[in-house]
DNA sequence: GGTACATTTGAGCACATGTTCAAATGATGG
DNA sequence: CCATCATTTGAACATGTGCTCAAATGTACC
């Protein structure tokens, strides 16, 4: 719990630029954007995003895949899922997994461009 | 530590599909991508940039606009800078921080497409 | 040099997060 | 109904992470 009304002297405080500011912040998702991108900053979500972004995969697949256990996978998955990144299709016992919507694969394609210019 | 070599009984595993995801994901940077997100993950972060995003704000700006102690805000941003996300330019006894890279943006857009586009 | 102020850096701490294991649920086929 | 296998769910735990405070660094101005 902090009030800094007073960072910085008050001579140096420019209230035009940071009210401008203010606003853009105001008017943008900022909770559930950084959401999004905390479910997309984990090698195991990365990874499974990536996977199944050439075809479909099951639960175990994507734990053989990652040598982790189904249940890890399986968490991992549900999370993915609530924030609409991944769709399931049941099929007997298995369930496949695949990607739930084009921006998925464009914020991939942009972060991986991203990641790949800084050499 | 886990060799998950027999997660699903054998008849259900098929190699080829698994076979085609791990060349998949072999040639993509994973790891960094799962950084790069996990940098944007964070609601402080994701305000900064959103708040330079209009212009070029100081360090203790961007504490007063956030609650937060100019300590915090420096440690966010040398990440931001260290993954360049933002660029720093020093103006006397203050340092003013903007974006880097347009990558950025189009990252911070495309993904509020997707969450506003869950109502 | 010395003071004032903005920023950076480091230590410490409260809290979140990803994993595993084990138990529960769902579905198929005797 | 019972057995089997895939998946899901819950508890527990080790590790990360983001913040604050305090000390250090950098810059300007006297």
């Amino acid at each position: 719990m902090v009030a800094p009304s007073d960072v910085c002297s008050e001579k140096l405080f420019r209230p035009e630029e940071v009210e401008r500011a203010r606003e853009m912040v105001e008017q943008t998702p900022v909770d559930p954007l950084a959401e999004l991108f905390k479910v997309l900053g984990d090698r195991t979500r990365t990874g499974i995003l990536t996977a199944i972004s050439s075809g479909e995969l099951c639960v175990c697949d994507l734990a053989e895949l990652f040598s982790v256990t189904p249940g890890a996978i399986s968490h991992q998955l549900r999370l993915l899922k609530a924030h609409r990144l991944v769709k399931a299709r049941r099929e007997g016992k298995m369930v496949f997994y695949s990607l739930d919507d084009d921006h998925v694969a464009g914020l991939m394609s942009m972060g991986s461009d991203h990641v790949k210019e800084g050499r």
